[in-house]
RNA sequence: GGCGCCAUAGCCAAGCGGUAAGGCAGAGGUCUGCAAAACCUUUAUUCCCCAGUUCGAUUCUGGGUGGCGCCUCCA
């Protein structure tokens, strides 16, 4: 196994990758808030996740991944002033919590399918978990690092000596309401304090509500991702991921709870994704155009266009989202495809040593904080290289495990040309075309010639001579 | 107010003590009736600025400047 080495938000240095049981890997990843679709800056982060879980498991270890679906409890304020957000996504569309929940939830799978991130192995709805949650709170009411104020349970941060593990917050600085709509809530004793059960909210007509030892109520946001992992992922996880912007509060709560609750560390490694930024600013749902997976499909860029842009850049930097960007990683990655396919369909048996320190050379790019602008380049290396196709071919399959950029099958599909299209009439019609632009072509006729050329264009069909003739492919 | 991150060619982006990877775009070439596609060649005397440490700094230290994020909605 080559040595693997991670940035770690706890320690804020690069360490040895380290799992509890040796080739296993529990791994946390918090997941969407299903109320509404998307957007492609919240996907970067499953899509280095995907990378990550994709490597791990490459290198030989045996991988849970867990992710959550946050379908109840994400307030728009941690105050108990705070609407529930898929309960404003359910009035917005006239439509049950629930419904809303299954919606977006299908829509989000359906992002990570095209963008081939792989499906978690437990994926895993809050609503399902509540029995789970309030054991949890329970168990902390018991160990009194929590208390019931106002109707609603508060975690107790002044119960911890070492509250803030990621930034080093002092309480006196922390300001309260930084963001607009953000208010004080007077049942905590500290500000740093925050819900683990509602009983009592403003929004008195949120839909989804269980019995508790307290009374009918709902979780609050944090408890969901400690009562899940610790379920799926037991009392010691590996590796917990998610996007920067969860280390404080959320991730800072979670570790809180669960080890406040198990007695013991709980997980020492954490690894962020940083944010996708647009030339405002960090990107949102609410603030200039909202930019969906298939709002860019509309534009004409593929899901593998924007993997590939991804990929190119380092998850522990934020990256600057804009469509002259995004251009170039659309030419880039159809380069990059239009390379492979000449190796597709080499012939032979791979050259086994050059494989393993080509599979060498590529994992310790992997291996050095997850490095994937350095794996592309290796891929290109490879590529430029006097190995035989066969060795390519392998190779570009291997490294593709973990890239999942599609690159044999999008170099399958560039050969409309050579098979043809499952369409046979429409075939037959190009084809056609192609023979009369040739015998045009061959009385000197370039302008008919060249007709037909611009006619196909325009039909998104793009004309490739070669030496042995003219073919075809769809742009 | 506090806590962090970042600054490398036209653009994206590695490198992080030994003299600037890779990609896109651009330029030149091969091919072509002309194109397109493909392929080949080429593109930073220099890494935001000023000090310091060092034989040597883009890389380390200090101080600036600029951009971004977090401080109870956020991936």
């Amino acid at each position: 196994m080559a040595t693997i080495q991670l940035y770690n938000s706890l320690t804020r240095t690069v360490d040895p990758f380290v799992t509890y049981k040796p080739g296993v890997v529990r791994m946390y990843t918090c997941g969407p808030t299903v109320y509404h679709y998307a957007h492609i800056g919240n996907l970067r982060t499953y899509l280095m996740e995907d990378v990550l879980d994709r490597f791990l498991r490459w290198s030989g270890y045996d991988v849970r991944r867990i992710m959550n679906i946050t379908d109840v409890g994400h307030l728009t304020s941690d105050a108990d002033t705070g609407e529930d957000k898929m309960l404003a996504g359910a009035r917005r569309e006239h439509k049950t919590v629930l419904e809303i929940a299954k919606f977006y939830t299908d829509a989000f799978f359906e992002d990570c399918r095209k963008l081939r991130i792989r499906r978690p192995d437990v994926v895993q709805p809050a609503t399902g978990c509540v029995p789970e949650m309030i054991r949890l709170v329970e168990g902390l009411l018991e160990k009194g690092f929590a208390y019931e104020a106002g109707g609603n349970i508060y975690f107790d941060t002044s119960k911890l000596p070492n509250y803030h593990v990621f930034l080093r917050h002092r309480e006196e600085n922390l300001e309260v309401g930084v963001r607009e709509g953000v208010g004080e809530d007077g049942n905590k004793r500290n500000k740093g304090d925050f819900v683990l059960w509602f009983t009592k909210s403003k929004f008195e007509d949120q839909e989804l509500k269980w019995e508790s030892p307290w009374g009918l109520g709902y979780p609050g946001w944090h408890i969901e991702c400690s009562a899940i992992a610790i379920k799926y992922g037991g009392e010691r996880l590996d590796l917990h991921c998610g996007g920067i912007d969860n280390q404080f509060p959320h991730h800072t709560n979670e570790i809180a709870q669960s080890e406040s609750y198990l007695g013991h560390p709980w997980c020492p490694q954490w690894f962020h994704v940083h944010h996708l930024t647009t030339e405002g600013g960090k990107m949102s749902k609410s603030s200039g155009e909202f930019l969906t997976l298939s709002l860019l499909e509309e534009k004409g860029y593929s899901a593998m266009d924007y993997r590939f842009f991804c990929l190119q850049s380092h998850y522990r930097r934020s990256l600057l989202f804009s469509y002259p960007n995004l251009d170039n990683a659309k030419s880039a990655y159809r380069r990059l495809v239009e390379r492979v396919s000449s190796v597709a369909d080499a012939a032979g048996e791979p050259d086994g040593n050059a494989v393993a320190a080509w599979r060498e050379t590529f994992a310790s790019a992997l291996g050095d904080d997850l490095n994937t602008s350095m794996a592309l380049t290796v891929l290109y290396d490879l590529l430029k290289s006097s190995e035989t196709g066969a060795t390519k071919r392998a190779l570009v399959a291997s490294f593709d495990e973990v890239l999942s950029l599609g690159l044999l099958d999008g170099a399958a599909a560039l050969h409309t040309a050579d098979a043809p299209a499952a369409d046979g009439e429409e075939d037959a019609r190009i084809r056609a075309l192609l023979d009369r632009r040739a015998e045009a072509k061959k009385a000197k006729n370039f302008a008919e010639a060249d007709a037909i050329r611009d006619q196909l264009k325009a039909e998104g069909i793009q004309i490739i001579d070669t030496p042995q003739g003219a073919v075809w492919k769809k742009l």
